[in-house]
DNA sequence: CCTACCGATCGGTAGG
DNA sequence: CCTACCGATCGGTAGG
């Protein structure tokens, strides 16, 4: 057995695991993400650490625990990520930039969490579902309120701050749909350009073919 | 449980039906967006229409073909609502604009077949999901296709068409998750605003504060 | 349109 | 970490 190596790749976020608890809740994203939560069967779950199913449940408490903590940790670092690239800054069209550029990078660096945090909302017991619900409607008021705040110091120009923040969140929800890490453009490059996209959407008409910091 | 008008009802686009199987379909498309396809038995099908299970499949001929036929006339009916609403205009910030319109006006009006078609290929059996994929696919190119055009006629400014293109729809797909009819805008209001918006996020510098017709 | 029923599979446990 | 096993439920069929 090794010793460490694999303590220092662990997501900082989540709860320490063991080295097997990470292997399966790794091998859970992938399968999730590609085959949905309930599309899945830990028969599916096992096969790929190559368990039998009851060994699984000496690292994980059930699979629905298992999509509570992984929809749960996701959130919650989505919101710390937003909240760290942002603090400081009072200026709507550069809070909507860095915003949307934390969002994207989100998105992509851990497209799998993102794409089961979009789409698995459904699949949460009613109880953690409404808690879940809660934390994203506190995540969209923060856009929402750099939009209002930009409308209302004439920076932006939208008919509607609602759907303007929807359209935001929308676009930048979907790069977890499509984005490939193998493909043209890099995590980064992606992030800078929605930067950018969302300063348009917002109707900024300050310069968008440089970096406006 | 409403009796009669269902007839009338009816999306014509759809194979026609009896008013038993148009019933079983339009509560299929109410519990699979609520709460998924794999998230609904056929029991709780068979609830809502007040049938017992196996009385189903005098209408239907299995839960996945109900599911195909959902999310191919779904396709189809939003592929030729683009069409017709975009054939014989070749401005691409008309097209852009009226395409955007299109779609938004489909997602707000079919908001359950939007939901699902958005979210459930990947519950189709591997064959017709790659159907499926090949026409969205299509459909995609056809918004890419304007961007680039408009890019090329200089009307246009973004630094990446493919990913504008993926921003339009992205933001047009998430309308149906959120879309509420009993909200303060109408379906045609929200099409309109989200018409501009598109419009925006390509870095059109025309006017878009009034329409541009 | 129903009752009766089925093989398969689900998530999970007992016990070592 | 495994073998053996379980109650519940799944989509669907037989037969009238």
């Amino acid at each position: 057995m090794e010793l460490g190596g694999n303590l220092a790749d662990a997501p900082q976020d989540a709860p320490r695991l063991s080295r097997r608890a990470a292997q399966v809740r790794d091998a859970a994203l992938t399968l999730w993400a590609r085959n949905s939560y309930r599309g899945t069967t830990m028969k599916d779950l096992a096969e790929a650490v190559g368990l039998r199913v009851p060994s699984l449940y000496n690292h994980i408490g059930s699979k629905e625990e298992l999509l509570e903590e992984i929809m749960f940790s996701t959130m919650n670092e989505l919101l710390e990520k937003y909240d760290a690239a942002t603090t400081g800054t009072s200026d709507p069209a550069v809070r909507l930039r860095l915003g949307t550029e934390a969002h994207v990078l989100f998105q992509s660096a851990h497209q799998r969490e993102a794409f089961i945090g979009n789409r698995e909302i459904v699949s949460l017991p009613p109880a953690s579902r409404q808690r879940l619900v809660q934390l994203r409607d506190d995540y969209e008021d923060r856009f929402r309120q750099t939009i209002e705040d930009g409308a209302a110091r004439g920076i932006f120009h939208v008919r509607s701050q609602q759907l303007a923040t929807y359209a935001v969140l929308g676009m930048c929800n979907s790069v977890a749909a499509w984005f490939d890490p193998g493909g043209p453009l890099s995590v980064e490059e992606v992030a800078r350009e929605y930067g950018l996209l969302s300063l348009q959407l917002a109707g900024y008409r300050g310069e968008t073919q440089s970096r406006p910091r």
